[in-house]
DNA sequence: ACAAGTGATGTTACACTATAACAGGTAGCG
DNA sequence: CGCTACCTGTTATAGTGTAACATCACTTGT
């Protein structure tokens, strides 16, 4: 799995396939797309960068799409129980899946100057820790595995 | 390394052995170990479980030791800067370390039922992460692993 | 067509978490 | 003494998130 995020790619097409895999999700699992997810998620795809909730509100209501705090979180509440977009804890900030379609554990870097967040794959030490886990009569149901750090062109 | 919180275990010398030790690191390294400092560590310590800033300021105020959160916030800041408590974001909450002077990279095992936390080592987790964020070009400077699910005693 | 049920949205009001900024206190030191 | 460094106290406010209730739209069974 690469760590999408810090290498250049063809971002509108990261986009636009993102969108319709989302879309093809939703009506797979009979889950309704409707405009202020799909808004919402678009605003998270803009850029590999965490946007808070109020990061991403002004420009809902600039649109008509609800201009109070619980429409945003509950179009990103959605995305999130659904796997179109991941919480990022450390900086309370949302981020649209990088690997959608996949299963997978995600692991996120990120960049503490530029906000950049890149996911990567956290499947190995999920083994590692679940032992650990199991070992304590532990119950995993969710892991949350978040870098900080500095990326490629920051170090720079 | 154990998963010290859901174990059974001499508790009033689990918290009298960290005090200890928790002066001792003090003194070594000039550390003011204050009252405030000390006080919000043993309510730390009383449980294996994490607490709210604002869980501890009443007991604070109480107590006469500061009865407006950047109290708190400040006693928490120097416990967690100096390896004497750890921050859990999961759950913006805090609990003090479980283990005190080794150096470790803990991960949390959240109980989502009774909020205990036990801590555990992600050092392995560090190692597999660590080489796909240097195939990324990416600096680690911080590691965040948590886990939620159900510990042995809810599960049952 | 109608009634009932389900799920999405709109809105108000509020709770919880955290910090900026400034004032005062205390201990060590030249 | 005067200076510095650090800790504490206080006010005020910023940032993040939710409860609760009203409304709307669509489907489904009658």
């Amino acid at each position: 799995m690469s760590t999408i995020g810090f290498d250049h790619h063809d971002h509108s097409r990261c986009i636009s396939d993102t969108l319709t895999t989302a879309e093809a999700r939703c009506r797979e699992q009979g889950l309704q797309f409707t405009p202020v997810r799909r808004r919402v998620l678009e605003i998270l795809l803009a850029e590999h960068r965490a946007l808070g909730a109020y990061d991403i509100l002004p420009t809902l209501a600039e649109e008509g799409l609800g201009s109070q705090p619980p429409v945003v979180y509950r179009a990103l509440d959605f995305l999130v129980k659904n796997g179109l977009a991941h919480r990022i804890e450390l900086l309370n900030a949302y981020i649209a899946c990088a690997h959608l379609g996949e299963a997978h554990a995600p692991a996120f870097l990120i960049c503490r100057e530029c906000r950049l967040v890149a996911e990567a794959d956290a499947e190995l030490a999920k083994g590692r820790l679940g032992d650990a886990a199991q070992d304590a009569g532990f119950t995993i149901e969710r892991m949350v595995v978040e870098v900080e750090g500095l990326c490629p062109a920051c170090a720079a």
